[in-house]
DNA sequence: CTTGACCTTGACGCAAGGTCAACCCTTCAT
DNA sequence: ATGAAGGGTTGACCTTGCGTCAAGGTCAAG
């Protein structure tokens, strides 16, 4: 009777530790915490030394410890057990500075930017914005470096240095420009000439620079070009006949006839 | 084939976005992610709008979101996506801060500081040690406390006021001086007498100041002194004579004898 | 003497994948 | 051309840390 009153419940044992009553016996199933007494009636009672080790075992379990690093931690010896805080307070610092990050790209997903997409690219992209591309062909081209940085990711910031000194030639701003602005076009503008002119003067320089195009991975991109492009328009169609009249065989790449073939 | 060039299996998607190809898969298990076209032999394959979707997938869901809720969110109107977003982050600042609470709960462990007794109770733990009480009969008074604790809750705060009222008699203060070092007496220490003294007068006291001792949870709190002090030695059977012969009842309660009870 | 709040054991459910198994493609070095 | 390596496919069970019934026994209070 005496020890009866200086007993705790199991839900007084839950409450004051901060757990649900069903935690406990979890605890007590895989021996965690040892199970206390019982009383006449079957239920558990508890004393201090129970509390204290429920502490314990919530504060390493609320630290992220896995419930069987908890049962080694609580088995193991003193300074065992500080290194092994201090293992748990190290994850934890982790854990802290990954939710910080993750705040960074949750207001990234807010305000709608692209995610993932390394600096250089996202660069890259601004610069096309910044003249005067339209967003529509933006997301094109953004959708297209996904899929190339998918496939190689530790060349990209080669290919992009590339295309900023491509972009120093007002010959191709011109013809970003164009692409973009074509997308509104119908099937027969006159403006489709420029465009082509622009490009067989961007492939004659590429060749004069003795760019084979063989970088494997600017081919893919182009491919890629070519094929968002062929989908999207029947602009392109025409283009292409437009550049065959004048004697070039692949679209973008380039390489002119059979005769003067640059590569392989 | 210009297609396929153009288009990543599970495992490139997979990298790139940062999830294993087992969660890819899972997500098109519960329909989080919509299953792509297939190639000729039956392979998965995709385009950038699953790596934007998947990579949006997995941020929402590393911040802590359901992905019950990661489906709401992407299905939602970009009002309701950016309040989800919202609240996401607001769990998620949440989360860090509880780290940051936890953080010091297990600096604490470590330090072996004993937890979770309200800061009353360790002040006055701490006083008691201040009076040069023995460490081993501190931790007899801190379990006592923590089952006191964890019954009565909100009453704790003026209880210890009463303590720290009781110990500004240098009469209490030595009787917790003998209690502590009785630990280490024998059955037969003279010392006992002094002890029963300091008992007899802080009794006395009590009934004079019309103390009933009818807190109901300050006999808890004795009946638990009683029981672990029974538990702990021999010396107690012998004060409790000592006692009685002086006339006193209940050992630490203040009621002298049948004749004039002071409760009911 | 009946409520209503606890307690007991036991069993199933859940999220978010991990981890086989058993099999089919593709590719590359021999 | 061949056979091993290294993709991919489905399917099904395993894991963690409990939540949530179910089907009762217990206990204090009106």
């Amino acid at each position: 009777m005496r020890q009866a009153e200086a007993m705790l419940t199991i839900s007084q044992l839950a409450a004051y530790a901060g757990v649900t009553v069903r935690a406990v016996r979890h605890y007590h199933h895989i021996g965690l915490l040892a199970e206390p007494g019982r009383n006449q009636s079957g239920y558990r009672i508890y004393d201090a030394e129970a509390v204290v080790q429920l502490i314990r075992i919530n504060t390493l379990a609320a630290a992220g410890a896995p419930l069987t690093r908890v049962q080694e931690l609580l088995d193991a010896s003193p300074e065992a057990f500080t290194d092994g805080i201090e293992k748990i307070d190290k994850d934890l610092r982790a854990e802290i500075r990954r939710l910080q990050r993750l705040r960074q790209r949750l207001a990234q997903l807010a305000a709608g930017d692209h995610p993932a997409l390394p600096p250089s690219v996202v660069g890259y992209l601004e610069r096309l914005r910044s003249i005067g591309i339209d967003e529509r062909y933006i997301e094109l081209e953004s959708n297209a470096w996904i899929m190339i940085v998918a496939q190689v990711p530790d060349q990209i910031d080669s290919v992009i240095a590339d295309k900023h000194v491509e972009l120093d030639d007002p010959v191709a701003v011109r013809l970003y420009q164009l692409l973009s602005s074509a997308l509104d076009w119908s099937v027969d503008d006159p403006r489709l000439v420029e465009l082509a002119d622009c490009m067989e003067h961007l492939m004659v320089r590429a060749v004069e620079a003795g760019e084979t195009g063989d970088l494997g991975l600017d081919n893919q991109f182009l491919d890629l070009l070519e094929t968002s492009a062929d989908n999207a328009s029947p602009l392109v169609t025409r283009l292409r006949s437009i550049l065959q009249e004048r004697g070039w065989n692949g679209w973008i790449r380039a390489e002119r006839t059979p005769t003067n073939t640059v590569h392989a």
